[in-house]
DNA sequence: CTAAAACCTCACATCAATGTGAGAGGCAAG
DNA sequence: CTTGCCTCTCACATTGATGTGAGGTTTTAG
């Protein structure tokens, strides 16, 4: 398929695909005149990418990892697993810096609640 | 206590202070010649920013809460509550964006360990 | 054949938190 | 008073994912 698909299919934008394909996250071969053209897999392949980035892990990481969506004969198999055990632990603390603030968010919420339940003119608000 | 003292005991650069104060998430009194003086209750404060920012928060949002830190006789008080709300929520998503994330890696993992183990010629590594 | 739609490259813009450096003034101890 | 450390403002740099626009070629549909 040519790019304007693939990005109607993943809901990333065509500037985007390119910016992936340039760092090296997805891959494409080009037909006479230039034109980019992706086989099927590179649907869930955006879809990993973009799970990804979304939990903030960098364009150069997931580079690192794609050995491992594409064959086990990669020489560079081992990194690529190495560096996928990485990013599952900033990731995990990623997890845990949310819930972190989440609390700290709940907390306040409480006190503010509870100051405000104290002031005698907001009593009936 | 001056900039540097509050820097040492956050772990927050002087210049990042700065900046927190010029973004509004902490006050400071000035001295005649136009030092900071921040009081002791600056201190929470600006973990309190840090734990946000390293959420995600923006710190526009965060300003946002302030009047929620200070007193509930704010005006703003009542949208100050809102955007705790919603950054609560914000966050809560996050939560789940990385949990899908590490589902995902979890997912390439496996299918790449066991790519690995059906090849013959690496049985024995 | 022609017009519209999709594609190409290149390059500059943006946002937000942070770093960094210059140049100048403030403050405490010898 | 001087030395050394702290602080001030101003202002430019960076990083990384993305947007946007220009100017030009290709593909597709009528």
């Amino acid at each position: 398929m040519r790019i304007g698909e693939l990005s109607r299919r993943t809901g990333a934008s065509v500037r985007l695909l390119r910016y992936y394909e340039e760092k090296g996250l997805i891959g494409s071969t080009r037909s006479d005149s230039g034109q980019r053209h992706f086989a099927e897999d590179a649907v869930p392949r955006v879809e990993f990418v973009r799970r990804l980035l979304a939990a903030g892990a960098t364009s150069r990481a997931i580079a690192e990892m794609m050995p491992c969506f594409d064959t086990p004969l990669e020489e560079n198999f081992d990194s690529a697993m190495e560096r996928l055990a990485r990013e599952r632990l900033r990731i995990t603390s990623g997890i845990e810096d949310l819930l972190r603030a989440r609390k700290a968010l709940d907390a306040l919420m409480d006190t503010a609640r509870e100051h405000r339940a104290r002031l005698p003119e907001n009593r009936a608000g």
